[in-house]
DNA sequence: TAGATTGTTAATCGATTAACAATC
DNA sequence: TAGATTGTTAATCGATTAACAATC
């Protein structure tokens, strides 16, 4: 259904215009023109009809678009109703931090294990996950169907590992390390979460006058 | 000495020149050419030439860059040299992994103080900084220097504190919760971290073929 | 029907890529 | 000097914005 070959440019609106008219339900409202969306979100009438229109015509001329049809037309183009079975690797901090504070199971995926090096670390819980040594990865992915790994560790420690996870057969990473994923395996879907950068990009957005 | 209004995709590719950059002084890598370079970044000569030239010639003809000389600039350019202050607000998991997983001092900031609602984390220790209660921000901004909080607390909760934060006279925010800073101020600068969003995108991303 | 608002085509704008003269 | 590679201008490409006919 999707027009093919849809710029990135678009796809990174689409979870904005998800969480929007996500809110926009939750506060009762029924219907909305691209106008009214363009003023909420600070975007443009034209850019938002043009970029929805790369999915199809998911509006009603004269009336806008009703906010729950459109939030879950946009929900499915992006595939939140199909969750992906999905492991953790790297209980350290940040780890615990993306492993308790999304919620997985209304953004497409489902975290089914979570594994980590450090002894201190394994068999604590987080999420009702118990937390697995390293070593198990590759069985477990064996055992069990394991589309994406979010990959919650070190860059060297990616370095060792990735090959494995590779050859597995994972084909999608959520990656907080600065390893370059992309570079070494071409066939893999790659979202990086550089935080360093964006912090760095703050930093010079202060700098301007 | 930067060229006014360089386009905010020439600024976001500037960590990753930095970090690249720091990879090969890393490795004893003394020069690069911008050919070199793009076929490290996966990147073209092409745009890191007009991207390096948006702030001054950095390079030598015939020659290429200087590995450290180029780091350094960009670091200046970025700000990095200059740490400004910086508190963070929500000592939740997120907020815990933020605060010990950055290296701040590296990305041109220092971590002064830490702010939490939740009396149970008032008092512990993170990164040698003791949690303070959110009823301290107020008093602690007008005691110290303050030009930046890293926010790491759910949407209602900064809806609740923006104001105070924006008339103690904090305009640059790292935020990590839905909440539309830039939409209610226009005079600050934003860098949003939208994991949940990041999340969808690679969702999305495993559907196309 | 008249008014509103979409879907879509056309115009503009800006970013990326290519080319090459300058120069180390 | 000759070769290499930058800095910079020009050409291309793609994304955004504007306009408007279609239609609810």
């Amino acid at each position: 259904m999707p027009k093919e070959g849809v710029s990135i440019q678009v796809i990174r609106r689409l979870p904005r215009y998800y969480r929007y008219l996500s809110e926009l339900e939750a506060q009762g409202v029924e219907k909305i023109s691209s106008t009214k969306l363009a003023s909420v979100m600070s975007s443009t009438a034209s850019q938002i009809r043009q970029d929805l229109n790369c999915f199809g015509g998911f509006g009603q001329q004269g009336y806008g678009y009703s906010v729950a049809g459109l939030r879950e037309e946009i929900g499915k183009i992006l595939g939140l109703d199909r969750p992906h079975n999905t492991i953790l690797i790297g209980a350290g901090n940040l780890g615990r931090a993306i492993a308790t504070h999304l919620n997985f199971e209304k953004l497409g995926f489902k975290l089914t294990a979570i594994f980590e090096k450090d002894e201190r670390l394994i068999g604590t819980t987080l999420r009702g996950i118990t937390v697995l040594p390293d070593e198990e990865i590759e069985q477990y992915i064996k055992e069990n169907k394991i589309d994406t790994a979010i990959l919650t560790m070190p860059k060297e420690a990616v370095e060792n590992l990735i090959d494995k996870l590779y050859h597995c057969g994972i084909r999608s990473y959520w990656n907080f390390s600065h390893y370059d994923i992309a570079k070494k395996y071409e066939d893999v879907v790659v979202e990086n979460v550089h935080l360093s950068d964006s912090l760095m990009t703050l930093r010079y957005m202060m700098n301007q006058p």
